[in-house]
RNA sequence: GCUCCGUUGGAGAAGUGGCUUAACUCACUGCCCUCUCAAGGCAGCAUUCACGGGUUCGAAUCCCGUACGGAGUACCA
């Protein structure tokens, strides 16, 4: 067994797009086929029919790889021994699997419909159990009984048959030992009437196949575990290492849902909002993982070095914005100035302002943020505010402006820039000077009127910069 | 309800019986720099590890209870 191959996959349900919780999920994957030399394997779990949705297979996929966990298989790159990586694509073998249990006993047809099910499970309601268990009613039909209900149309699911008393006990990479008794298990679905497998069944089925030595999934499968667990005993399979991370929780501690509007989830609103694919990827890696050394920004070989399953942590991890921030903002200030002009040219290009400038300028004026923001569209926001000059001031803002100085600061600027053949950083910094020791007042006394005739706020980057953003003519305008 | 999992500061956490007067990072606060914002630099931020017992010379670390939180409990994955 130790030789064996690593084998690790990622395996989502086409219905939706990448998002936070299942990319963390492939992210952990990855790095353990990474670490110990294994491969990655991507495949489709397709088996709810009414839920799949249109392009969800490849953006999953594409997204996966923009953040840079590529996979060594795919849909994409299948590998013949292996293929096909879409559930939906081999029904047959499940159907084969699932007749083998049936004959050995392990599972049994059940011809219940969903009106008998719902009764079942409200009459066990109203007698106080309220984890609803199979009644068995359809373990031993016998065949003039499963005629009758064939003749009535009914079509039969296929249940497994859980022994009783059974302790289903696994070693979780992250949480050690684990036990589950069978007892507290019903007799599951594994294939459903309409001949494709559930979720349980299915995930075996292709684990095995494909030959999958460790799977680290989230924690809400942790008591699936047992169900799976007990199809690798009955067909005599050798389960992989399951390992559980915890779920990832919104800052109201619950589990991050898809439809928490609060919080961006999918892969490609970060990547619309400029958010850098490392620094995600690296975020990732922070949320529910610390490194031995306390260490927290990773290149992608860094992390696979970093990376050990024990470490994981056991309690929930909060989904923090901020940080993300923080983590993507290090890394727009790491980029080289051509990586950065790349990152950043499609945000600035959307800036009607600047549409006519050449390529080299609207580098120039990009540079001028690196430092300043935490993503990409950002810079969208911040050069609006310099660019569209805010009227409506508030009183303090009207305060500055009104002084005695302020109107003197604004002539004697504007009587010198217009001299200005060129304003450059150090021509205008020269002027600020030369008014500085003309009029005695201080520095904020002078800056501060500026700077609200020219944007209408007080803060904002360098006035040298927003002079040059803005341009000598522009400027002048506005004083 | 039942099953399973968890509980160290606002957040992520380090910590695996003495080196912990609890590391590190984000956030926050203050100071420096500075016209301002940001960036950067410096400093502050848990006398205490959910609570109650126990084991021990010694416990955040081991054991037992309680409380609280979470996940699951489908012919969803």
């Amino acid at each position: 067994m130790d030789d064996k191959k690593v084998r690790v996959r990622y395996a989502p349900s086409p219905t939706g797009y990448l998002h936070i919780g299942g990319a963390r999920s492939a992210l952990f994957n990855y790095l353990y086929a990474k670490k110990f030399g294994g491969d990655f394997v991507f495949r489709i779990e397709d088996t709810d029919v009414e839920r799949n949705i249109p392009g969800a297979e490849e953006s999953q996929l594409h997204d996966l790889i923009w953040l840079g966990i590529i996979p060594d298989e795919s849909t994409e790159k299948p590998n013949p021994k292996y293929a096909p990586y879409r559930q939906m694509e081999k029904l047959d073998i499940y159907h084969k699997f699932a007749q083998e249990l049936v004959s050995k006993g392990y599972a049994y047809e059940c011809y219940c419909t969903k009106e008998e099910l719902e009764e079942m499970k409200e009459e066990q309601l109203r007698n106080g159990v309220k984890s609803f268990k199979y009644d068995r009613r359809c373990l031993s039909l016998s065949e003039e009984e499963k005629e009758k209900y064939k003749k009535e149309g009914r079509i039969p699911s296929i249940r497994l048959k859980m022994p009783s008393n059974h302790t289903l006990k696994f070693h979780d990479l992250v949480r050690g030992d684990v036990s589950f008794n069978s007892d507290d298990i019903g007799d599951f679905v594994i294939m459903k009437s309409n001949g494709i497998p559930t979720y349980n069944f299915a995930v075996v089925v292709d684990d095995h196949l494909m030959e999958i030595t460790h799977v680290l999934r989230g924690e809400e499968h942790l008591s699936n575990t047992p169900k799976q667990l007990q199809i690798y005993e009955y067909f005599g399979w050798e389960p992989p290492q399951f390992g559980h991370m915890t779920i990832i929780v919104n800052p109201n501690g619950k589990k991050l849902s898809k439809r928490d509007l609060n919080i961006l989830q999918f892969m490609s609103q970060y990547r619309d909002l400029g958010y850098v694919p490392e620094a995600i990827f690296n975020f990732l890696f922070l949320l529910g993982y610390t490194d031995q050394n306390g260490q927290e920004i990773f290149t992608k070989e860094e992390a696979i070095k970093s990376f050990d399953p024990k470490r994981l942590s056991t309690s929930p991890a909060m989904f923090d914005q901020k940080k993300l921030l923080w983590v993507n903002s290090t890394y727009i200030k790491k980029m080289d100035n051509e990586t950065y002009f790349k990152f950043i040219e499609p945000f600035v290009n959307k800036i009607e302002f600047l549409n006519n400038l050449s390529k080299e300028r609207k580098d120039e004026i990009s540079l001028m943020f690196k430092n300043e923001i935490s993503y990409g569209a950002q810079i969208i926001d911040l050069l609006n505010d310099i660019i569209v000059l805010k009227t409506d001031l508030d009183d303090a803002e009207k305060e500055i402006i009104s002084k005695e100085s302020a109107s003197k600061v604004c002539a004697l600027f504007k009587e010198k820039l217009e001299k200005l053949s060129e304003t450059n950083e150090e021509n205008v910094k020269n002027i600020f000077n030369e008014i500085k020791n003309e009029t005695e007042l201080k520095g904020k006394e002078i800056y501060m009127p500026i700077r609200i005739k020219l944007t209408g706020v007080m803060h904002g980057i360098e006035m040298y910069n927003i002079i040059d953003i803005l341009g000598k003519e522009e400027t002048l305008k506005r004083l």
